[in-house]
RNA sequence: GCGCCAAUAGCUCAGCAGGAUAGAGCAACUGCCUUCUAAGCAGUAGGUCGGGAGUUCGAAUCUCUCUUGGCGUGCCA
């Protein structure tokens, strides 16, 4: 578990620490030295040293001392013996610069080694219970691109929070009541009865669904149940023929969730909150705790008022809240029936209070952000901190291109790009590594390239990287040369830059999993293991493996069996296979 | 109107809890395979980081403002 970065950064500070008391008492510094807004970072350009400090400037207000000559007292009074640094300098306006030491690499390959499947991991989540809610698309028709997106992105966070020390529970929630199945069970009916009785019999409902699929579903129910619906009641009708639909759609969508890698532990159904009453108990506490009121025959929580008060207890001003003109919403109809919105408090309080999760995640398309503040709004009126607790992900959408144009998609025509049709046309691994892109800028889809099996489409620069070693490990391995450990070679001989570098990204994937928990996003990963490939190709260029003399050979093959395990575990985060041969 | 997100090389995008000279891929041009996979590497060229102001030792990054684009602002989900 061992994070390399952070470990350099640690002992920085404590040098630094260190030699700022030195100063103080030799009086070279004053006592009002404080160095605690200092930072350590990584610089762009290596001639800069490994790690900067500007520990310096940030304290030279307190000290009234120019930034400079504070970095050169404390680079003299710096004790590097023992530490993991063989030298340190002062640049530029005052950055203390330091030098790793040849033991700060061998270090980072023993970890490593000793790690194996398991390097990369953090405790940051110290274990805590983590539920990655994505996807959860209609069951009404076909999922679309962007529901490949939240696939990716919501199944690499997983994997990310995984790593980063949560226990993680994968969860789709399946909105199999309310409105849009009503919808949707009518235009099984239209569809049905213009099959049996003619097109122009039954006019199609405006807002109904108006793709195949639907035809295709009322065309499988006729060949099931014939005309014996037409003398049904229209209840009795729908409730059958969206019975029927749902049956078709959940197994397909699970299979092609399933063929694109992703995989859930649980499939939870809003049907389920409602026939246990657990939406209308939601309600009911809300009312208890004084948060709703009855208007127009409906019942409406306290939006406005819920909001305004964290907002101002976050210390917004009054007169910017006002602004805002905050809306209170619908529970419960007037009609009796509960809202999508009080379904979907019953469903998170269920995940925070019954199920304990900790904490929340959900995957939703940016066309959903209205919703984030009022549902945190209604957990935090719940007593459930939902603020903290319920983190939501907002993905912007995707753009499809084909032949330099852009391709619309619209649900109500049906005409859109299936998450079927995707799959059919281009690989897993090449869906997987696009749409693992930051979730909050839009994305841009560009099929043909996607398509490309070639060395235009950037997967395949990650994935040769990989298949490179494993060549290359085959080949000494028929010469009868055998990986050996870390603490079995000579790690000083790789001394090159390339060397360096490419140790130095390995070192990475642990802060990178910190950082991409922290942030929530998966999109971290990509950008790592594209810069470990370049750095591996690099290396392979300019270092020869085979036919070198043989104690270079085995620490450079160890070095090559490192990259190899890492990318294997970078490529398995991000869902991407990791090939041995291409 | 109000809110959220975006704007960086010709194209697609990194860089965003402030750090030193703004990066990569594609497209263009030039080199590198009798030796471990050239699906690779090295190099040339390409920029008022949308405009303006502010905060400070320092701003692509933070704040304000304007412009442009996407989305939202339902007793739909």
């Amino acid at each position: 578990m061992a994070n390399m970065i952070q470990n350099a950064k640690d002992s920085i500070n404590e040098i630094l620490n260190a030699a700022c008391l030195k100063a103080v008492e030799k009086g070279l510094l004053p006592e009002s030295a404080d160095l605690s807004r200092g930072s350590v970072e990584i610089p762009k350009d290596t001639t800069n040293g490994d790690y900067a400090a500007n520990h310096a400037m940030t304290g030279a207000k307190a000290m009234r001392m120019p930034p400079r000559k504070i970095a050169e007292i404390l680079a003299e009074n710096a004790e590097l013996e023992g530490t993991w640094f063989a030298s340190i300098e002062v640049a530029g306006p005052g950055f203390i610069n330091f030098r790793l030491d040849q033991k700060w690499y061998s270090d980072v390959l023993a970890c490593v080694r000793e790690e194996g499947e398991d390097y990369g991991r953090v405790n940051v989540g110290e274990g805590k219970k983590c539920m990655v809610e994505f996807v959860s698309a209609n069951p009404t028709g076909p999922m679309h691109m962007g529901n490949a997106r939240g696939g990716v992105l919501g199944d690499a966070l997983a994997n990310v929070m995984d790593r980063a020390g949560y226990d993680v529970w994968r969860e789709f929630y399946v909105n199999d009541a309310g409105n849009q199945i009503e919808k949707f069970a009518t235009s099984i009916d239209a569809r049905y009865r213009q099959a049996l009785l003619g097109e122009d019999a039954v006019e199609f409902p405006e807002d109904g669904y108006h793709g195949d699929d639907i035809k295709e579903l009322a065309k499988l129910f006729i060949d099931k149940n014939g005309d014996e619906y037409l003398n049904v009641s229209v209840e009795k009708r729908h409730e059958a023929m969206a019975k029927f639909g749902l049956d078709r759609n959940i197994p397909k969508m699970q299979s092609d969730l399933r063929r694109y890698g992703v995989e859930y532990d649980q499939w939870f159904f809003e049907s389920e909150l409602h026939s246990s009453g657990s939406v209308e108990a939601a309600v009911q506490a809300l009312t208890e705790r004084g948060y709703t009121y009855e208007k127009d025959g409906a019942v409406w929580l306290k939006t406005a008022q819920i909001l305004s008060e964290n907002m101002l207890k976050a210390g917004k001003k009054q007169a910017d809240i006002d602004k805002l003109e905050l809306k209170d919403d619908v529970l419960r109809r007037a009609n009796g029936f509960y809202t999508y919105f009080a379904a979907d408090i019953a469903y998170h309080s269920n995940k925070l209070k019954d199920r304990g999760f900790d904490l929340a995640i959900n995957i939703w398309g940016a066309d959903h952000h209205g919703h984030v503040a009022r549902l945190k709004g209604a957990l935090d009126a719940l007593g459930l901190n939902g603020e903290e607790r319920l983190q939501v992900v907002l993905m912007q959408l995707v753009k499809l291109m084909s032949n330099g144009q852009e391709v619309r998609m619209s649900k109500r025509t049906g005409k859109s790009i299936t998450l079927t049709n995707l799959l059919d046309d281009i690989p897993v691994d090449s869906a997987r590594y696009f749409f693992n892109s930051r979730p909050e800028s839009p994305v841009l889809f560009d099929l043909e390239l996607a398509q490309r099996q070639d060395n235009e489409n950037p997967v395949y620069y990650v994935q040769y990287a990989h298949a490179r070693i494993c060549t290359l490990i085959a080949a000494l391995a028929a010469e009868g040369h055998t990986i050996s450990d870390a603490a079995a070679v000579n790690t000083g001989l790789l001394n090159t830059e390339a060397e360096r570098e490419l140790i130095k990204q390995l070192a990475l994937l642990p802060e990178e999993i910190r950082l991409a928990a922290r942030d929530y996003d998966p999109s971290r990963v990509n950008k790592y293991v594209t810069e470990l490939a370049a750095r591996f190709h690099k290396f392979y260029t300019v270092c020869r493996i085979k036919d070198v003399e043989s104690e270079l050979m085995e620490a450079r093959l160890m070095l090559s069996d490192c990259v190899r395990r890492v990318i294997a575990v970078s490529l398995g985060i991000i869902g991407v296979s990791a090939p041995e041969k291409m």
